[in-house]
DNA sequence: GTAAAACCCTTGGGTAACACATAGGTCAAG
DNA sequence: CTTGACCTATGTGTTACCCAAGGGTTTTAC
């Protein structure tokens, strides 16, 4: 099958399938004539793996690393098992980020309720936004990357 | 003062100063005889100005519209309310699609215990991330793009 | 006085996962 | 044979910065 049909298939874009076959996780042949990709029940198989493992928080190069294991016949389980235990305690300091921001977020609209909108002086641009306690100054070494924020 | 000294009183990097300098949000004097920025007082309260904002989850752009607004005399609140109340389902959609993946994620690794890791036949990857529900195919009509998502 | 350290500038490339536009080749149907 | 639907590759945009390179400037130590 070709592109689109195999897309329709997994419920993605085309898009999406070519991109995971340029990034090398899907390999399908070619029709030497036109050039065109060439898909079958296997590709389509791990497109859902792919789709599966992308819900559960895997960035498309661990996926082809998980993928590259498993064609050279090495169980990929353990790498599976190291990357989601690494990644959940970072997933659980997102959620916190996200909640405490969400209540910053409400102590705004609340606090709009008793707080004169006030044109901006010279010393005032938007009260509601100044009366907010001023972030922690993120001190130059404040380690640690983030990583797969997009699950969809 | 030059960039890195509004950058240490407020905390972030020099790279940041510029970045915002670039984006309009700060706009420094030039020393014309070096062409080095110069920035005052008012730079470092516009710049924690704009930490807030961010902490709030603002975008620099939709900050670039409030800082026009207040430099326009004009009040910036009712955007910024409008802004706040508009994108918070979002974060809290985003807090449950987080949870959710925790989720998945612990039931994957208790899973794991009773679960053999099994090389890769033709027929399986890896069970641990197979035994997960397939994702619901994302429908071409699931609109709504997805906005601000770093805080820090 | 001068040389090295410490800063400053601009430009350009990288990040994650696609979406989208462009230009042009291919194919099945009428 | 002409649409219209689909394919190809390539390049750009998205977000908020980080980082490196190449090259001036200013400060500081000797």
């Amino acid at each position: 099958m070709k592109v689109s049909e195999l897309a329709r298939q997994a419920g993605v874009t085309a898009e999406t399938v070519r991109h995971y076959t340029r990034e090398g996780l899907l390999q399908p042949e070619r029709n030497p004539g036109n050039g065109y990709q060439l898909y079958d029940g296997t590709d389509l198989e791990r497109l859902r793996f792919i789709q599966r493992a992308r819900t559960l928080g895997f960035g498309v190069a661990e996926i082809r690393e998980i993928l590259e294991h498993a064609d050279q016949g090495d169980s990929p389980c353990p790498l599976v098992r190291d990357l989601l235990a690494s990644r959940l305690p970072e997933i659980r300091a997102r959620i916190r980020e996200l909640e405490a921001l969400a209540t910053r977020m409400e102590q705004a609209l609340d606090a709009w309720a008793d707080m004169p909108d006030g044109t901006p002086d010279g010393h005032s641009l938007c009260r509601l936004i100044e009366s907010f306690p001023e972030p922690l100054s993120r001190s130059r070494d404040t380690r640690g990357r983030e990583p797969n924020k997009e699950v969809s």
